[in-house]
DNA sequence: TGGCTTTTTACCTAAATCGGTAAAAAATGT
DNA sequence: ACATTTTTTACCGATTTAGGTAAAAAGCCA
C-alpha cells in the first residue's frame, strides 16, 4: 500500500529539500517569493495548508514545477548549474 | 513564450474538464470530496484560490494526480474504463 | 565556551477559504 | 414553450492563511 501521509506534510518536506539544494535560507526564499520567512517555516514543517497560488510562487522561485512540490517522491535534484546560470544573485539578497 | 495564465484559472479549468470526462455533476463531486458544490463552482471558475489539501481531495475523487490538476496542459483523458471498474456507483449518489 | 546565523514560535490584524443555505441564472431535454 | 437539472451567485459564520514583528530556540563554527 502506498503510505498515507498528508499532502501538506510531504509537500513541505519537498520544499525544504529543494530549498536546501539551492543553498538558500528561509530569508532568501522569502525575498524571492514575497512570502514571509515565518510563513515558509510553517509550510515546510507541514503546519500550514498553503493555497495553490502560494505553492506556485514557491515553485517559481525554486524553478521547478508545482508537481515537484506535491509529488510524493521528491525529484532527486533539480539541475545543478552554476549560480550565474541559475539566474539568481543570492549575494545581493 | 509560455502563456502567463494564473495557476488558479487553469487549475479550475482542468478540474472542470476532468469532472465532465467522468460524467459527474458538481453535486456528485461535492459528495465525493466533502467540498460543497458552490465552493467547487468557484474553484472551477478560477474565482477561488484553493488550499493544497482541497486540491488533494478533488484529485482523489477524480482519481488523478494533483499535478494533473495543476499542469498547464491538461491530460488528454484519464483512462476510460467502464464505470464498474472505475469504482464509483454514481447512481447511488 | 561564545558569537553568529538560521529557524521556530508567538502574537497581532486583515483577508481569504470553506460549508451551508437559499435563490437566481443558465443549461438541458422533452 | 415548459419542466427539470445544473450551475452560479449571494449571503452567513467559523476557521485558516498570510504578512509583520519580535523573541525564543536551534544550529553552526571557530
Amino acid at each position: 500500500m502506498s503510505d498515507q501521509e498528508s499532502i501538506v506534510v510531504h509537500t513541505g518536506r519537498n520544499i525544504r529539500v529543494l530549498r536546501r539544494q539551492n543553498k538558500i535560507n528561509l530569508h532568501q526564499l522569502a525575498l524571492l517569493t514575497g512570502i514571509s520567512a515565518p510563513a515558509l517555516s510553517l509550510i515546510e514543517n507541514g503546519k500550514r495548508d498553503p493555497r495553490i497560488s502560494t505553492l506556485a510562487k514557491i515553485a517559481s522561485a525554486l524553478r521547478v514545477q508545482i508537481s515537484d512540490l506535491t509529488d510524493q517522491q521528491a525529484k532527486t535534484k533539480p539541475i545543478n548549474l552554476p549560480k550565474s546560470v541559475r539566474g539568481y544573485d543570492l549575494n545581493s539578497l
